[in-house]
DNA sequence: TATTGTTATACTCTATAACTATA
DNA sequence: TATAGTTATAGAGTATAACAATA
């Protein structure tokens, strides 16, 4: 049986999965945006509130972001006064939160929270459980550069 | 129990899926490549090969693409020669695959299929008849402009 | 008045190449 | 020689505003 336009991409677990995806991305920035900041920079802080340290490159290769765009990612953290970047090696920068960026962790972790807890809650009860492991088995850690 | 920094973000629903969908973007992009098209191209000769025929703006509703977005797209398919814009009323556009077009989509069929399936077989047994229902609820049908 | 398509524009995200300086 | 960080740049993807033509 083949179906009207709309069942086409529905059928498509890669399809859905970017729109599903987008969706969520963009509720998730709606929360945020009253914090000035982004998706990232949230994540960012949220690594360092669990962590207190670490190097940016070791933060790169974490989160799935080029060296080269990190740059002036953490400059902007730095320069709102979120974190600190001190030298450890004559090359390595190590990143930590601020009093501020402590803070400002501290309600990223409340809007994440409720963000996620929303999300679960509209998957069906049956399906829930199964949603993330699923979704860890096509999280591919692939050496870039 | 508090864990490593990746456990972190592996147990957070949004972030994994955000991981997710752009490691099996990245998958098929590559797939795609050969054909010199992207994705959004990929999708729209799908959708016309199924549907025949349907206007700009239907398929920009269809696709969640801004209208505004959607004109250089249309141009450029129709400059390669494959699709077709037709006049409708004096204000509508409809869009046709050509002869070309309709042999491309043939090819972009087969690579869908095939990603797909490389997709869905990452996912184990027991969790992927649960995946798409999960995806489709997060799916977010909203009304933009 | 609402809709269709277009143009111009801007911001984010991502990717590559080239460079420096350190280990 | 490999790694860390930086700069410059380019390509997608997405968003808004303003406009003309048409329904």
């Amino acid at each position: 049986m083949q179906q009207n336009p709309d069942d086409l991409l529905r059928n498509l677990p890669g399809y859905v999965l970017r729109r599903a995806s987008s969706a969520m991305m963009s509720k998730l920035a709606a929360r945020l945006s009253p914090l000035g900041i982004r998706q990232v920079e949230a994540t960012i802080l949220l690594v360092l509130a669990q962590q207190r340290k670490i190097s940016q490159s070791d933060l790169c290769r974490l989160l799935g972001i080029k060296r080269a765009n990190m740059t002036p990612l953490a400059i902007r953290l730095e320069e709102q006064g979120l974190i600190k970047r001190q030298a450890t090696d004559g090359r390595s920068l190590c990143l930590e939160l601020t009093e501020r960026g402590s803070l400002l962790a501290g309600q990223v972790q409340i809007i994440i929270e409720s963000h996620e807890k929303a999300l679960i809650e509209r998957i069906s009860p049956e399906h829930r459980a199964h949603f993330l492991p699923a979704l860890v088995a096509l999280w591919d850690d692939q050496e870039s550069e």
